[in-house]
RNA sequence: GGAGGGGUCGCAUAGUGGUCGAGUGCGCUCGCUUGGAAAGCGAGUAGGCCGCAAGGUCUCGAGGGUUCGAAUCCCUCCCUCUCCGCCA
């Protein structure tokens, strides 16, 4: 959520940098409704001042025993004016707040504007050459039918498609794959490893930014108001929602491991086949809360963690900065890391790390008590794959594969899998 | 799922219609005291909104209602505890 003050204040400059974002809206009714509320709270303020004199005296006359009538049918009709401001103030409290919850972030200023294609190179890492073959490259969904680790059949049989069955060494890669990352950010990175629940409340969808905009993107629950999270950064984000932290007790590093269940609603066709794009697939994601002016410091070293997965794997990839149009709905600045599969001969996105600054935060009321002024200031909250599972197995089975058709395990695997 | 008990200022509690945004204890902060500390004494110790400010206003789980007036009464929901049932 964006900041109503900064909206009051800079709207032309608000909806510019929408504009980058290819979104088009005016502010002119949430200024006007803001203008309203304002004006409105004003008036009846001053009723309630009035009315809560008028009930002192009430209370100070029944106390005598005195006959207190008169002014109880005085106070009546302020009463009466009250509710109805009352009324008035909150129907326009909650089209603002509907307003709010529906506009983007901001980008931050080393954005570059544009879309997609406007995504800025960083660096890259690694050799794009497979490690064992050099003709003949197979593909991921090729090597995942002969090796019989994953069968989508089985999935699409038992849930629908896009759902998948690991099987044998498929499953222990998986599972391999999700105690090197926990460990590797536990113990050389300094995050707390947390396991939070797979279904959230509306709240908390609402608190990262998935909800209102993007409910159809989402699973939800029949008989409760509860959905599959779409990633651990709702539930881990949200753990810290509606409190004041201690600044000495900032920055909070969390990982944890989930499911993400996604409808991908709207891509069908794309990346149907294989590993690339499917509704329920597993992640270590890497989340912090930050004091403001370390966040793009914490920014910068949440990437390298997650890059610091690809290399110890010892897997090719790329950082690009995601263009203002590129932008996720929260995200201020993003980067996005995306490992080298030479059998597809393409890149695949394994991992996204943004700053939201204050935007979640605002949301879900989350701050921290500043030391320096004693008030509470909001805390800015970033996070990241550290990495996304099955396009990093992709990568693995496409860069390790062998003439044989079989699999050489990472070295820094090993000790998992055995 | 059934029956009952609760949700008050960091924690523990008091408060059953008016001076209660709220007492007390603990904790914490500052000061006095001390060689230093403990004890003791004194002061302070939520957040939101409106306002240039002075100040005003709102919040006792959430939302609604009754009332001139609600922490206190009524309704709905959420959470929690105990017992019963079911169960990994």
């Amino acid at each position: 959520m964006l900041d109503l003050k900064l909206i009051r204040e800079n709207p032309e400059k608000v909806e510019k940098a929408l504009e980058a974002k290819l979104v088009t809206l005016s502010l002119d009714h949430i200024l006007s409704l803001d203008e309203a509320r304002r004006k409105i709270i004003q008036e009846v303020e001053v009723l309630k001042a009035e009315r809560n004199k008028a009930n002192e005296e009430i209370g100070a006359l029944k106390k005598e025993q005195k006959d207190a009538s008169k002014a109880i049918n005085q106070v009546k009709d302020i009463s009466e004016k009250i509710k109805e401001l009352d009324q008035k103030i909150s129907e326009v409290q909650n089209s603002l707040n509907d307003l709010l919850l529906q506009i983007p972030n901001i980008p931050h200023e080393s954005t570059p504007i544009g879309d997609p294609s406007k995504n800025k190179f960083i660096r890259d890492w690694g050799s794009p050459e497979a490690k064992y073959v050099s003709k003949n490259l197979k593909t991921h969904v090729e090597l995942c039918e002969s090796l019989g680790w994953v069968s989508p059949t089985i999935g699409a049989k038992l849930t629908g498609s896009g759902f998948l069955f690991y099987k044998g060494m498929g499953a222990r890669l998986e599972r391999a794959l999700i105690n090197f990352m926990l460990d590797l950010h536990t113990k050389k990175h300094g995050y707390e490893e947390v396991s939070p629940p797979f279904l959230v409340n509306r709240a908390s969808m609402t608190g990262t930014g998935q909800l209102p905009k993007l409910e159809e993107d989402m699973y939800r629950l029949r008989d409760e108001d509860f959905f599959l999270i779409p990633t651990a950064e709702v539930p881990v984000t949200n753990a810290h929602r509606e409190e004041i932290l201690k600044e000495e007790d900032l920055a909070k590093k969390y990982v944890a491991y989930t499911p993400c269940f996604r409808r991908e609603a709207g891509s069908y066709g794309k990346d149907t086949k294989g590993l690339a794009r499917i509704h329920q697939f597993d992640k270590v994601e890497l989340v912090k809360m930050v004091k403001p002016e370390n966040s793009y410091d914490e920014l910068e070293s949440l990437l390298l963690n997650a890059e610091k997965v690809l290399q110890l794997l010892e897997l090719p990839y790329r950082v690009l900065q995601l263009a203002s149009g590129d932008l996720s709905f929260a995200a201020a600045k993003c980067y996005d890391i995306e490992v080298w599969a030479p059998g597809s001969k393409m890149w695949f996105e394994v991992s996204s790390c943004s700053n939201f600054e204050d935007f979640q935060a605002r949301r879900m009321n989350l701050r921290y008590r500043s030391i320096q002024s004693g008030k509470p200031e909001f805390v800015h909250t970033l996070n990241g794959s550290g990495v996304a599972l099955p396009r990093t197995v992709i990568a693995i089975l496409e860069n390790y594969q062998k003439e044989d058709g079989t699999i050489e395990i990472p070295k820094v695997l090993k000790p998992y899998m055995q």
